[in-house]
DNA sequence: CTGTTAGCGCTTTCAT
DNA sequence: ATGAAAGCGCTAACAG
């Protein structure tokens, strides 16, 4: 292996200029600079960062430990955090949760012992975070409010999202309108269904709690959770999911069961699928704004590297409702109104 | 921050001590070993992994540079090289090289400066595979076959998965069969054409050389490529595109034309997609062994760490060819049959 | 079984 | 502007 020492010896200058060369800090002799460059040509001289990071006692590389990789919401949030690190010299690797808090565990641990200089973790609790901070890891927490621990956040209006997927069920006519959300023990899940219930009592309609469904995320609990609505004494109408898979899993049930979509149950789902456009019908969504939601991150946690004492903050940023087919009755269904102030035509005739 | 000599210290004895207990390659008294378990915990120390890295001059990451982390191709694959790698003790990062060769020139670099344990790259040339084995790091390529490099390699029976796919849509009737391919550099891109080929010449057609089409892989060139196809002279009424996302590009480009699948025109992908059983109508698809590959990937990876000197090998999984709707014609349609004795109706006409 | 010692490759004072 | 030298935290001979 070349060193910077082989590099020193042929270039006919110290290692220390070696070095300097390298980093561009302090400046050299443009000759003797050349000649080092030289010789790094010549040798095929790659630059150990492991050395480099044991001297520094910091790296370059930024951890992302996200819940799952499989779940598209993920993708185009990685993709923002990238583009912020890149700017800002650093580079990411990514790490699958995967749910699993074992494994999550492991990553911690890794990103600990690695001394990678921050990690953006989406925490399945706050333990881990509490690890981290007390280690002094600079921590971005994504998506999920860590519960009483001070750290840097970023989040969408999860409240408000529901509010507005639910509000619109509301203005569609739908009357007995369901929702499935996710564990007790993660904010996203407590948020969307406090907005779903305030949505409700804002259009004067008691929150009916024989339709509220606890399941995990994932594909198969949307599934069983819809299932479990529908052989209700009396069924739902339409349903608020809270998030993408789950909607998926929700689906599912109500095509197994041949309940119509959306004509006798309509859907609002919280997070965009890909491919919404493709399913049949297509689904009505409140979009995150994964991207920036990356960007957001990312310069958090830039921010917390360069100056470690500041005080935490949380960043919100707004979610978008975009109606498909899924929640909009075809004209001449039949469907009550959102209050009983109006008469007439639905407000969804077309 | 604690080291092995603040440890040492607590529990007086030797730094030496310290590491063995760390590390449990020779033995220890037990009473010592105690005494340096409880100074562990009571000075909260951890391991640094970057100076043992340094020392021993190798460290336990694996990089998996994918070229797509938006592609749910390579989400069980990942989860096959994570389970893999663990039970090897090693750990896995995620590198999302996004297609972008700069992004992936920049991961590799980063590899090798980090000293990783080894690489498992989906890559888009020989070029990097080069660099990486010239530095002596172990590397296994995945999904495609890097031209001219030898080097361990895990891939799909491309040519058999894609005549399966072909002769089916032959079989199901379709008379004009079109194929929408890759990158003519990227190999899977021209395996899965020649298996076309050579599916219509085993059922004794000829090759309709306008009937094929190569665009990039992505949704939006399956879409053009599609838009292409239907523009034609004669247009397709079946057509095989050779990945995923494509697929759901040429789909969306036949809902928007109105063009009726399967009657219309038959459509089967290669790379199965999550929802594929959402979609309306349901994507026939040659599905690959995704977890399966990664597995054999983690599998090479770790033997050829183990023994560098060892010749290359590839690994070929099967897939298999899910058949659901969008490649059926419904009981009752006209169509024709594999072969020319039967004329009458046109194969797409409803 | 345990301790002493010498680096791994690099950066960074401190002199010059 | 350059070089000499120390040391980041750990492991692995080697000697006892």
């Amino acid at each position: 292996m070349t060193t910077i020492y082989d590099v020193a010896r042929v270039a006919e200058v110290s290692a220390s200029t070696v070095s300097r060369v390298l980093n561009g800090h302090s400046s050299v002799d443009p000759d003797l600079a050349a000649r080092v460059r030289q010789a790094m040509l010549d040798l095929d001289y790659r630059p150990n960062a492991v050395a480099r990071s044991l001297r520094r006692q910091r790296t370059s590389l930024w951890a992302v430990i996200i819940s799952d990789i499989g779940n598209p919401f993920f993708t185009s949030l990685v993709r923002g955090i990238e583009d912020v690190a890149q700017e800002a010299g650093f580079s990411v690797v990514l790490c699958n949760g995967d749910e699993d808090p074992d494994k999550e565990t492991r990553y911690v641990t890794a990103a600990l012992a690695e001394r990678m200089a921050g990690v953006i973790i989406s925490p399945s609790g706050p333990a881990l975070i509490n690890r981290l901070t007390e280690a002094g890891m600079p921590v971005v927490a994504i998506d999920r409010q860590p519960h009483g621990v001070a750290v840097d956040t970023v989040l969408v209006d999860n409240v408000h999202g529901a509010e507005t997927a639910t509000a619109h069920l509301v203005d569609g006519g739908y009357r007995r309108i369901a929702c499935i959300t996710g564990p007790r023990r993660i904010s996203t899940a407590v948020q969307r269904l406090r907005g779903y219930q305030q949505a409700l009592r804002a259009a004067g309609r008691s929150v009916p709690e024989d339709m509220v469904r606890y399941a995990d995320f994932r594909e198969d609990g949307g599934y069983r959770a819809m299932a479990s609505l529908l052989g209700a004494a009396e069924p739902p109408d339409a349903v608020f999911v809270t998030n993408n898979l789950m909607t998926v899993g929700a689906i599912k049930c109500l095509v197994d069961r041949g309940v119509a979509v959306p004509a006798r149950c309509g859907v609002v789902g919280f997070d965009d699928i890909p491919w919404a456009h493709l399913v049949r019908p297509s689904l009505s969504t409140v979009a995150q704004p994964t991207y920036d939601l990356g960007r957001a991150a990312a310069s958090l946690l830039t921010e917390r590297i360069a100056n470690p004492a500041k005080a935490a903050s949380t960043v919100t940023l707004r979610t978008t409702l975009r109606v498909r087919e899924s929640s909009v009755r075809p004209p001449g269904e039949p469907g009550g109104q959102p209050t009983a102030e109006r008469g007439g035509l639905p407000a969804r005739a077309r």
